[in-house]
DNA sequence: CATGAATGAGTATTCATTCAT
DNA sequence: CATGAATGAATACTCATTCAT
């Protein structure tokens, strides 16, 4: 039943999170699931299957978190607040997610589809900072630049926050928002 | 001879930058370094002696090539820009010591030598920003929080590029520099 | 399935005793076993455990076919012709568990349990032979040493059997009883 | 020079006395010898002819001491003594060359020359054998099984005293001799 | 002669995947 | 459906042997 599916996606994610997607087996993933090695093959065709899966799954969560009722008419300073802290609700809500999404690097196992998924992103991001640079909200730079600046902080962030064992509080989210717009606004 | 040291030592750095440490077999070394597997063994301990030999040996031009008459009587805005052009220098020069450095995780596999090498950069970017704080020159917020933003900010930067095929010239550098810069200002 | 099991130690009995334990590879012992090589893992830790688990195995038998029923308050002379012929059977019916156990030097791989197994028996024996000493009916020189003579003619006769293919009759184990007997009585 | 040859040969001994023969490795030898790796193979063709070098020169040391002025023409008695104490002086003298020969098995690896010294060896000791036992002084069995017998004891006495780290002085040879020698007298 | 760096076949062991139960 | 025993290809690493110096 989707209950073992579920108790193997959320193993693997755990595990990916700690030794990568490498450096993890899959009986290794069938023990912390509490499932044999052999039902892992009933829900999912390859241990890539079972990576891409949870790349796409939790992408996609961040993706529907950060769009849902996204203030689209909104001053662009109101719309990077509202980015800003939807990717840190998801950074607080699911830590192994954002750590498995955003701390390790895909790129020999993704497919096609999870390739997609990710310029779609991509794409959005892109128009929506453009939009804002048109309505001279946001500083005249090429957008690709601040976008790998803003993301690039948010990770960042969060990653350091891990690495010294440090908790981001409302505050520091506030803050550290703050400071960012700053990098981009005109 | 240490020709084929190094021969090993780049084979290497491509390979874990394409697949990882995990994802990098051996035999791959061996063949993309045109020696034989057991020559990897006559020049390191392990696979594991490899990777935190590129890993230190890395870490440490990238700090070299930041301290090296570092401008330490300069002014904070001064003291940035030098720190991000000569990180700059390091990922255009470097790219592929750069993109396995900063792009991916590598908890699973360093040593302790190779860690303290980690935390003792950290140690000195706190005090610079700590000390460029106290004399108003940089907002005052936790350090890790700016710390978290730069570092962050300057790989999300060479990481989105990488992904867009976009080369970074001379003025990007230079405008990113500067948005960076308006995020930790006082 | 134990089948397998037992397939794998008879196997590797069987190259052992050819060729020893360091001159016999775990693909051999797969092969001759009929399984995979993979699958020996699955009933033993190591090419190690395998060997320790036959030595511990076979000396086991043989104790036990020796002091079933042994004639513990029969005369010296009645012991050790029960002695001689037990271990003799146990040579004839387990040729190769024998030349396993005793035509091979085992220092370099036995672990603690299969040491002790080892000492063990010893002491019995020494304690054995000690008691017949007391009661005038073995000569009185060193345990040591009427064990090392009485051990070494047996393990000597077998071996040169071997060497010489040469089947031992009933008679000549008889024969060679006495023989030894003579050596060590009163 | 002959120096590093003998050097080798000393090594060698020495290892696999310890190890075995496949459990020792050439730059083990070459390293306990004090000479490169390649130095050996200019003195000898491989392993192998070192194994089979030490087995016959050993085997040949030991024949030499038992045959040198042997009392052909002396009753069995004080040949039996001779041969016994002529093996007693080579196991003391040469404790790594008879831990070598007798105490471990060589079947893998001998080569047909070392094979034939052996089976000579054992000619001359059943000839003589034979001759006793026609003239009415050994017993009247299967040589065979008597010589298996004392050699057998010899052996056995060896490693007894080796196990249990006692040492054979004099007057325990002597016992010992006495003792075997009561195991084959008419 | 002596060396030791270099090698590739070989070693013990692991692992993604399959399939009989 | 679920399992886990079985597997053989793959993995990290070793070793007997060679050969340029």
């Amino acid at each position: 039943m989707g209950d073992k599916r579920e108790a193997i996606l959320a193993a693997a994610l755990e595990l990916f999170v700690e030794r990568g997607f490498h450096g993890t087996t899959v009986p290794e993933m069938a023990e912390r699931a509490g499932v044999g090695a052999g039902t892992i093959y009933r829900h999912f065709a390859s241990k890539e299957a079972v990576v891409n899966e949870l790349y796409r799954g939790h992408k996609q969560l961040l993706t529907a978190r950060v769009l849902r009722d996204f203030p689209v008419d909104a001053a662009a300073r109101e719309q990077f607040k509202a980015l800003w802290h939807r990717m840190a609700g998801y950074a607080v809500d699911e830590p192994l997610g954002f750590a498995f999404l955003e701390l390790h690097n895909h790129r020999s196992y993704l497919d096609a589809d999870s390739l997609a998924i990710e310029a779609r992103i991509r794409e959005f991001g892109i128009g929506f900072l453009a939009a804002a640079q048109r309505r001279g909200e946001v500083r005249d730079a090429d957008p690709m630049v601040l976008i790998g600046i803003v993301m690039g902080a948010f990770i960042g962030l969060v990653r350091f926050a891990g690495e010294c064992k440090l908790t981001l509080d409302e505050a520091a989210w506030r803050t550290a928002e703050q400071c960012v717009w700053e990098a981009i606004r005109a």
